[in-house]
DNA sequence: CAAGCATTCAAGTGATATCTTGATGATATG
DNA sequence: CATATCATCAAGATATCACTTGAATGCTTG
């Protein structure tokens, strides 16, 4: 094999894994599977699309490295091969929002207006947990609290808000975290509870980047 | 526009950005760029491709903002849009080789066996360069050091190394570098001086990733 | 303004991707 | 062992990608 063959298989290499990234609804299953592992079928009705399509593509996702499967009874249970992936994916959509101007405006039809929603840092979290000052919301579903969380957060799934938002202190500030920061979920908690004169802030990031930077978290055993 | 479809928008945005990158063609161009800014044809000679192929394909680098381009004079200059771009073909070498098996094969089928080449972490390099006991030697072309070379690095590309390497002092350490760890130049660097009687070592990454450490470097003003 | 060079464009061809549908495979349960 | 469930496979339609070729554009220079 000539060297300009061998470089040429070594870049379409790590171009495959690229590839792989390389497509909407692998994307979006890269972004779920950030937050823990899942069925496929858990998997194909998280994006809304055909268990079979959705079996395609983690098939295609799982050849290029970045997801790993095990079966348990019925089920293939996908994961991410490391915490490396989910790394890389945040880089990516840190270039994408960066470079493409196209993203602010998709995000904002998805997301709607965030200029109203303020946000904190890890950091400034991380510091104001120690303070005992900020009451911490998990808004995303029950089972992804359950699997894994931000040390000292409460469960506050956002059907269950309505019920949850009498209580919290009044002295104390309104922190919401999701899955990260191309979710929907804090920033309809910070909405909700905003319009019920609680003022609140989300996290600028999401659970799986708390966690790989090494801050503290509560794990399911 | 429904949440879905404002959602798969979102998602696809970020995936065009990862697909911009899965090709070979194209990962090699990122490659190359992450060394400094190069014309069409100096890109197209570089890879290996006719310039027409070359300018389509730095074209579709462009559209999801991953380089940008300016004119001057007949030629197009490209460059990487930033180096947050650098850090992400970073991270996606890395994860491609920690993940894909092939990785390890292609780069041994492309780069030769690397087990008897020794390697030194940026880390370690810093350190001993400040204890002046190592003699680094910029072994990319002459253009590329001229562009920026790690602080206190002699030029030697590979052509003039049979010349300088009688006048190395025999009482140092001997570390070469590249444009990365992908590329063949240190290796190439090292073997030949082992073969006669200098043993030397590569740094294990190359000059951009040092640059971005934040290590000393001497920029063309 | 004509000539030359570097780059881009446009069109065409063969190869890949994506998604759908219906069938098959693997595992647990009655 | 029959059945249900979850997942994968196989085949086919449509769209997109990659590369080639030849023409067109933009800039500089004589």
């Amino acid at each position: 094999m000539s060297d300009r063959a061998a470089k040429d298989a070594l870049f379409a290499s790590f171009g495959s894994v690229a590839k792989a990234l390389g497509n909407g609804h692998r994307a979006e299953l890269v972004d779920v599977l950030a937050q823990g592992e899942r069925s496929v079928d858990e998997l194909a009705s998280e994006i809304d699309e055909s268990v079979a399509n959705t079996s395609q593509h983690l098939q295609i996702l799982s050849r290029s490295g970045l997801v790993r499967s095990r079966r348990n009874g019925t089920r293939v249970i996908y994961r991410l091969a490391s915490d490396r992936v989910a790394a890389l994916w945040n880089e990516l959509c840190g270039v994408a929002s960066t470079h493409l101007a196209e993203v602010e405006v998709l995000a904002t039809a998805y997301l709607g207006v965030r200029s109203e929603i303020e946000t904190v840092s890890a950091e400034e979290l991380a510091a104001r947990l120690d303070d005992g000052q900020v009451v911490l919301l998990d808004v995303r579903p029950a089972r992804e609290y359950a699997a894994g969380h931000i040390a000292g957060a409460l469960p506050a799934p956002l059907d269950e808000l309505e019920r949850i938002a009498p209580s919290l202190a009044r002295d104390k500030d309104v922190v919401a975290y999701c899955r990260g920061p191309y979710c929907v979920y804090a920033d309809d908690a910070v909405r909700f509870l905003q319009a019920r004169g609680i003022s609140a802030r989300r996290l600028d990031t999401g659970f799986p980047e708390w966690r790989r930077a090494g801050h503290p978290v509560a794990l399911a055993s």
